[in-house]
Parts: C-alpha cells; sequence; structure tokens
DNA sequence: CATGAATGAGCGTTCATTCAT
DNA sequence: GATGAATGAACGCTCATTCAT
C-alpha cells in the first residue's frame, strides 16, 4: 500500500482518505464480482458511499482501480496463504499448509475470487502489476521451488511449474465451490496430485 | 453454398449464406483476441467485410454471437485434439497424442486460444453454450477417463480431474507460447505432470 | 378501391394481388392497433403473411400504405354509418341512425378505430388523404349540414360543425368504450348534445 | 435560480439547474410540434443547447421527459385557462371566461397545442400522467359541472361533459387557427353550443 | 479535497428500403 | 411478381472523465 503522511505515534487512526480509498477498493471488488469488469466506476463509487467524481481523486483511471484491485486481492490472497508457516517445519507440510489456506481463502471468499477471476484474464491489469501479484506470493512459491529440486520437474523453469500449481488451485477452487460437501477432500486431492506431479 | 432449405413457390431471394457467416465468426475471434469481449459489433461487422446490420441477421445478439463463437472454437479445438488418433492404440499414447494436439494447436493459433481464453471467463457464454463445449471434448476426456480408472485419483469425480487438465493445459499452451524455443520440452514435461498426477 | 384488371365474367374472384394488398392492409390495421404508428414494416408484413419485402410492391413506402389505411378505414366507417338510411325519411331520424351507425361501428371495431386515432393526428397523413377521408363522410354530414340550415349555428361555416360533430363522436365512442353498460344512453346523449347545439 | 437543498459537508458541486430542465422542455415543445413524438433525444438536446447525454440527467428516458412536457403544458394550459378568474362571478360567465383564455392560449400557442395535439394520444403518455393533467383542469371542469348541474345532461357522467367540452374546444381551436379572420366568431360559436348542449 | 452535473463519443440494435435471385 | 438477405443511417441510452462550485 502506498505509503501517504508521516505517522506521527501510534494511536493514529487511519486518514480519512485512506478509508476512503479502502471503500473504493471493497466496494469495486463486490461490484465487480457482481456485474463483471464492465461494471461502470459510477456504480462502484455509489457502492462505496463516495461521489462518482471523487473515485477519481484515488484513481486517476478506471484501469488504475482495476489494476490497484488485483494487486491488492493479490497481496490479501497471499497473506491468507502464508498464515501459521513456520519456515522451520517439515516443506511438504508447510506445501500442504499454504495450499490449504489458499484454496479455503478463495473458497470462502467467493466475490474476491470472482473478482480476481475476471481481473485475471483482463487486457487492462498491466504486466507489472501482475509481477506485483506475483511477488506477493513468492513466499508460498519458494516452498514449491525447493519442494520439486530434486522431482522429476526439477528441470523445468520455476515459472511454468509455479503456473501449473496455480491452474491447479483454480481447478481445485472450483470444484470445491461448486460442491462444497466434498471440498476438504477435493482440497486433499488437489494437493496430492500437485505432490505426485513434483516428487 | 451447402444446400439449405426445399425451394417452394416461385418467390426467391438470396439465401443466408454460411460464408458470410463464418466471415462474421472469424472476424469476431480475431476482433475480440485483439480487443477483448468489449469489441464492438460494429468493429466485428467492418472485420468480416458485412454491413453494420448484416451481423444481427446472423447473430440476433452479441450474446448471440459470443456463444456462437465459443463453440464453435471449442468445436475446432476438438476436431484438432482427436485429429489422427485410433481407437485400438494404447491408451497411454492415445492421450499424450490428444495432449499434443491439443497444445500445439493452440500455440499455433493465438487468437483462437486468446478469443477463447476471453469467452471461457465471460458471463455471457450461457451453461448449455458450456455444455456443448465439454460434449466436443468428449472423446479426448474418454481417454483421461479410462487411464485414470486404477491409479490415485480413481476416486475423484471425472470432472474435477477434467478440469485440472485443462487448467495444466492452459499454463502449459502459455508457457509454451512465452517460450518458443522450449515448447516442445514443455509439452512433454505437462503430460508427465499428468500422467503422473493420474498413475 | 383502385381498379386493377378488367373484369371478364361474374363468377370471377379477386386476383391473387388484390388479396394480398387487403390482407397487408387488414394486418397493418391490426398491428398499428396494437403498437401504434411506430410498427415496424417488416411486423405488418409478418401478420399479412407476405415477405418483408413484398409490402412494398403494393405500397412503394410506408407513407404511403398509411395513407391507404387511413383511406380505407374512413371509407368502412362511412359505409357503416350510412347503412340502412333512406333518403325520404326524416331528417332528425336519419342523422340518428348515421350517429347511431358511427358510433356502434367505432365501439364493436375497437382496432380500426385505435387505428384511425393514432392516424388522424399523424404528420405522415397527407391533406390529400384527409379530403378523401372527408369525402366519404360526405353523405353524412349532408344531413347535418341541412338540419342545422335554420337553427343557431346556420351562419358557422359547415365545416366547424362538422368538425365540431366528428369531435363529439369521439368523446362518445370513448366513453361507450370505456362504460359499455351505458353505452346506449350516452349514445343518446351524445346525439341530444348535438341536436340542441344545432336546432 | 430557485432554492433546492440544504447544504451538508463542505463537498459541493453545481446543482441540476432548473433553466437547463426549463430548456430542455422549451425545447422539447418545439421539436415535438416541428416533428412529431419521433423527434430524437439528440434532436431536443441540441435544441436546449445541452449535450446529448445531459438530458438524461434531467429526464431519465425519452418517456419521462415526454411525460414531464405533456404535465407541464397541461399545466400551462389550466393556469392561462383560469386567469382572472373571480370566483363570486356569474357561473356562465366564469365558463366563458374559461372558454375564451383556453382557446385563445391554444390558439396563439400553436408549438405548445400541437405538441400537446401529439402527446394526448401517445401510448407513451402514462394514466398518471392523465390524471395529473386532468386535476390541473378540475378549476375549470368545476364550474361546468355545476353549471349543468340542472340541464338536459344533468344524468350524464361528468367526465363524459368534461370530454365533450374538451372535444369541442379542439375543434374550436383548429379552425380558429385555420381561419384566424374569424377566430372571434367561432370563440362564441364554439361557447353558444356547448351552452346549449348543458343548459 | 469533495461533489455531482456536464460532456460527447460510443454502444447494441432497429428498420425502411433495395435488389439479386 | 415474390422473396428475404443486405444495407447503413439513426435511435435511445451509457459512461469514463472533467471541472465549476
Amino acid at each position: 500500500m502506498r505509503w501517504r503522511r508521516a505517522l506521527v505515534g501510534t494511536g493514529m487512526a487511519k486518514f480519512k482518505s485512506d478509508e476512503k480509498r479502502d471503500a473504493i477498493l471493497s466496494a469495486a471488488i463486490a461490484v465487480i464480482a457482481a456485474q463483471g469488469l464492465s461494471a461502470s466506476t459510477a456504480s462502484i463509487a455509489k457502492a462505496a458511499g463516495v461521489a462518482n467524481g471523487s473515485l477519481f481523486i484515488y484513481f486517476p483511471t478506471k484501469v488504475d482501480l482495476l489494476n490497484a484491485v488485483y494487486v491488492d486481492l493479490k497481496a490479501q490472497m497471499a497473506d491468507a496463504a502464508l498464515d501459521g508457516r513456520r519456515d522451520e517445519a517439515d516443506l511438504r507440510d508447510q506445501l500442504f499448509l499454504v495450499w490449504s489456506n489458499w484454496v479455503r481463502w478463495a473458497a470462502s471468499n467467493p466475490d474476491k475470487r470472482r473478482a480476481l477471476a475476471h481481473l485475471a484474464v483482463s487486457d487492462d491489469v498491466t504486466p507489472l502489476s501482475r509481477r506485483h501479484g506475483h511477488e506477493t506470493m513468492a513466499g508460498a512459491m519458494d516452498i514449491l521451488e525447493r519442494l520439486r529440486a530434486d522431482g522429476p520437474m526439477a528441470s523445468a523453469p520455476a515459472s511454468f511449474v509455479a503456473t501449473l500449481m496455480n491452474a491447479m488451485a483454480e481447478a481445485t477452487i472450483d470444484v470445491m465451490i461448486t460442491d462444497p460437501a466434498n471440498a476438504e477432500q477435493r482440497c486433499t486431492d488437489g494437493f496430492e496430485a500437485i505432490r505426485r506431479m513434483i516428487t
């Protein structure tokens, strides 16, 4: 998140403008989840409780807003994925924790997931934003990287394996949302598929 | 021109031409690949060399056109994937052929692939169209199905495994396009990943 | 009605083309009653059971069709109004018969009446068509004319009195359709209003 | 500019201006008078000197604009009709004043009259708008009501008599516009016709 | 900063009319 | 004559963006 003003002291609350920025981002997620990327800036502003034109104070263009939403969601996802991870634990256990956190986050935040799915394929999201997104997941991907080092995919590029895992996560999440009763089993199935793939 | 209809009576007029319909579909693919689904119907008509309003003779609404493009591309993809397959061949070889055909088709038809990627996530593509799309790939999925029957994923739903394979194909294609020099190797890597996943 | 070809013999049916012309006129009345003058020529052609373009063989433009419908309806209305009239009857009785026929025709042909109401205010109906329309009602207006000759409106122009009667007929018809239970009474009320007005 | 709203907070923007709204209404009247109800919103906006899209800030749809024009014109007409009326004057004189004001207003505002004539028969004008329109004329109709109370039309519904008067006013106005030299005489003729009709 | 009215290009779709068959 | 595909201008309406207040 962009640094705005020097914070003096510790009890200081967010600045009003940061609250508004966050309100717009949250509203954008909900509205994009519901209507897709063709949602109007006006409808997002309304959902955020700010005026039409105020949105453009925080995000100069709609494309900027979209990119900010993308980066923000990727960061939230990475935060969730890495929650509770201990560096010294068994690598395989670490990857399972990350995987499990990840798919669970997505399955229990359908709006964010839908919005992210729309953004993931949009031409409006710049390569730079995508790079930022990848970087936030670097911690998780690093585990994958180390695990596969001696396995059959050792010679493939890291990014390929990461892309594969990402694609498999998406597929797993899809099926978990579609059939919640067996979500747990699919989560395990997906993880085992990855494990067999790389080890 | 393909034969369309019995001629009844004496009155006669031009028939809707399949060539024109195809021209519109092709133009739509190219334009959607370049500009996304927000491409205007006017730009598609222009690219197809027909008048603005003529598009609506063949496709009553833009959504109808989008669905037709989706179904058409899925069929092309399935045709390509199943090319040269022999029922009596070894199952694993059959799957490799399909996989190989598939990712090659996508890698060498980037426009079609991009258009399909846009459509795959669009809310405008109806469940019915998606079902049609799946059905055209049924032949390919059947091989996958039989191969995994005794493997570790035997208990997971077929659709889950199919979704996983689809996701992995997408990932593989991406990396093949990004790095054409190693396309062959990635094609094999992707296939081996799947094989290890299900056997 | 325009004379088309020499009729030889008496048992001869209408020509096919006259049937088509009539079908288009009838369809136009129904469709205009339902949708107003913005009804498309295509929808009228469809309702008439003829092709899109065939309409333009019989009526070179939409405006021509509209004018033909207007003149035709006016003629039907006049025919109905003068039905059963005997020249030698009491003038007042003759006028009552005409009035009664007139409002009854309108009240029992709501489609035709609606279509005529639309056309009556349209800029597409030419002064020439309106003159034709008036002429078909000349027989009825002549009775009015003779009746008022010695009354209080003797000095007003005939056209003014005719216009007044027409307006009052429209009002009477409206209320007869709105409240059919008292249609008979309103018919009489309207006639008496006119009688007091001119005698 | 009329006072619109309490100002809350610090943010402030231009208010919707009544002048602009009125400009659009006036332009709509002129354009509708000239071209009928098929006049484009763009041509109305242009005539009003505002941008294409601005019209929709004041009137969300074309139908809304049409209804607003209708209600506005009816109110103007009623205002004009009741001008200078004194409650304590002789009823017959009051009715003549209203009648006279009415037909004069219409005869000297041909655009407004034409626009109103188009709207009066449009399916786009809602029953609610028509009710509003009638209510503005209630004052005038009340006089008619009281006058006819003991006359020959005492038993007919008030709305029928009102409709008759309206129709006769229209007819009178028509002939006044067509033949301005005798406008005065026709105004009187029309009034006398009504008087004889109800007394 | 905040507001929301203002803008005008652009959209999907319609339709009277033409014309090859 | 009869057909219906083809045309392209026009429509009502939306929306990202600007800017006076």
